[in-house]
DNA sequence: CCTAATATACTCAGATTGAGTATATGATGC
DNA sequence: GCATCATATACTCAATCTGAGTATATTAGG
């Protein structure tokens, strides 16, 4: 199999063979492109999820998608833009490629060897105007799907009461494929991800966390897509509601994509309306990140680094002094190299 | 064709699109996996290049690649490493999904609707052993690609020569499409990209100066895919060495990848060899980044960092003191949440 | 043993950051 | 109308970080 030869002609004929194969020998995939669209009302940060039909393990809930199609559509974008509007009624602003999952092991039918279906994953951001005229769909709190994620109040409950026991129990069982591409044992990846043992708790590891609760079989994906260590979903407690498909996937990147990007880029604003006050684009930030910040900090930076300027207008009746209103200066864009509401968690 | 009735039914058959249509009449289109290898030798930051045979517009480079088969492969990075393997004989070590590219505007058969090659890029990095053994294909400077991205020696002429000239007078003729999702100008994205008119130099945009160029004209690559400012290839100066398909693209985009992670991720440590001196490290450091950085905080920053430990040992004959070796230290992976070489330019 | 070349250690001023206190001003209830 | 409350905004300060410099150590080569 490995032979010289061997080698020699598949390295030769590498580069050709898509052209010189026959079309219908080449295995083919659908494109299937999924959106994690995702706004902040009422200080919750919510994403836009479609109620399908339950699956196998009585997952309803689901992300907007659709197939791609070349013939419809000259990029995945553009694509996508028209199957949300077609699925939801809801014009996409700005929308960025998360990542292509492949996997057979997460597709509803494990044994397939056909055609598969392909997730391209976008991250798009809108501003949640209130009780939006959705054609389908509805804004759930991305906690509903993550409750451990939610650090708003401090370190979520869930976390003590289920997740460490059953993570530390499946830590503490040998892994079931030793492979030496996995240098970290189980109880190190626990304790990184999770924070557990005084390690620190990072936002950004969303996807992390996820995969880690998905291998241990302790969401419900886990035991419909029939991995071994997953008891049936009966048996299992319930962490977060399931979602069809490699779904809550994709949402799970999406919260960490955001979550890093607003440190470095100004798409904060995209989720605000035009004009805001600077409490209400903190209350925003702290709704995506979890912690608290340090409100006058807050403040000295975002005004620090040009990323608003006062649009001159006070919002009056706040409960006390009115706030004056700003506005996203755009020209920050060509000023800085990379403007972001570099945040770090604070008092108050 | 928008009509409510025609809104709704569309919404309604979205979610089950997939398994209701026949497969037949779904689109399909076959997957290709791209790699960006990238190694630092002698200083010099190389990619592994496959050379093929010359495309319309003279292209022979190219990156080694493949058609993904779900037959065989159970995940993208296990058919990914297989391809590499007997393309080249580079067993990859660490690797990670860049980005899926589809316009149909990039493939080289631009009227084309049938079944078209989405193509998944991807970034693996790895030590540049000396002479290694390639099955086939080489090691080539990534600048021979990119020349204005070569910032070790200064700022590089051909941004002043040709570049400059070039894409002033492009910003200068109105956007053949005026599209309101292209909110900045032509002039304000060549200023911004290519650090123009006092605007500060942003390594990490490489492939916004690529497409920049692309949508100009300016590379071989917008001729061959029949753009409409492009003029016949022939006339224009080469802004870097073409390359075949969209593996310039790929390639921009894998450069720009490492250039921002080796910031907040120890990345650099798979270009390196198990034990290396600090200067070492800085120098492969500065053949990623471009500038040159000071040398004292540099060792202050590495150190500080808990990024590396001492292994004991020296090395002789460096030209003058000796200078400690130096090892890995990977137990950072555990302590803090995102190591890096969280470096700035400065002097020496 | 002197000199060149490199490695490493130490210093210091300015900027940034975390966190606190003080003041401004409209809303509310009497 | 006025005290009180609640929030917004301004100012302060020490600890730390950062950029950049100078000084010293240790080899190789003549």
């Amino acid at each position: 199999m490995n032979s010289p030869t061997e080698l020699r002609r598949s390295a030769v004929s590498a580069n050709r063979i898509v052209a010189l194969t026959p079309r219908s020998e080449l295995a083919s995939v659908e494109i299937g492109l999924n959106a994690a669209i995702v706004a902040v009302a009422n200080n919750e940060p919510v994403a836009l999820i479609i109620r399908g039909e339950s699956d196998v393990a009585g997952a309803t809930d689901g992300l907007p998608f659709g197939p791609f199609s070349p013939r419809e559509h000259r990029t995945f974008e553009i694509g996508l833009r028209d199957w949300v509007r077609a699925q939801t009624g809801v014009e996409l602003g700005y929308a960025e490629q998360l990542y292509t999952f492949g996997d057979r092991g997460r597709s509803t039918d494990p044994g397939d060897v056909g055609p598969r279906v392909v997730s391209i994953g976008y991250l798009a951001l809108t501003e949640a105007k209130s009780s939006f005229e959705l054609a389908r769909g509805s804004w759930n709190s991305w906690y509903h799907y993550f409750p451990w994620e939610d650090w708003r109040k401090g370190r979520p409950a869930i976390l003590e009461t289920v997740i460490e026991p059953r993570l530390r129990d499946w830590a503490s069982r040998p892994a079931t494929h030793v492979s030496s591409t996995q240098p970290v044992s189980r109880q190190e990846r626990v304790r990184i991800c999770f924070g557990f043992d005084g390690a620190s708790w990072d936002e950004e590891k969303v996807l992390e966390r996820f995969e880690l609760l998905y291998e241990a079989g302790l969401v419900d994906e886990a035991a419909r897509d029939g991995r071994d260590s997953a008891k049936p979903w009966q048996e299992r407690p319930q962490l977060g509601t399931p979602m069809r498909f490699d779904h809550r996937r994709i949402l799970a990147t999406a919260i960490g994509r955001v979550r890093a990007k607003i440190k470095y880029r100004p798409v904060i604003f995209e989720l605000m309306p035009s004009e805001f006050t600077l409490y209400e684009l903190q209350r925003t930030v702290e709704a995506i990140l979890g912690p608290h910040l340090h409100k006058q900090n807050f403040r000295r930076l975002v005004e620090g680094a040009g990323l608003v300027e006062p649009t001159g207008e006070v919002r009056m009746r706040t409960g006390g002094r009115p706030a004056k209103l700003f506005r996203f200066r755009r020209e920050v864009l060509l000023e800085r190299p990379a403007p972001g509401v570099r945040v770090k968690p604070g008092k108050s």
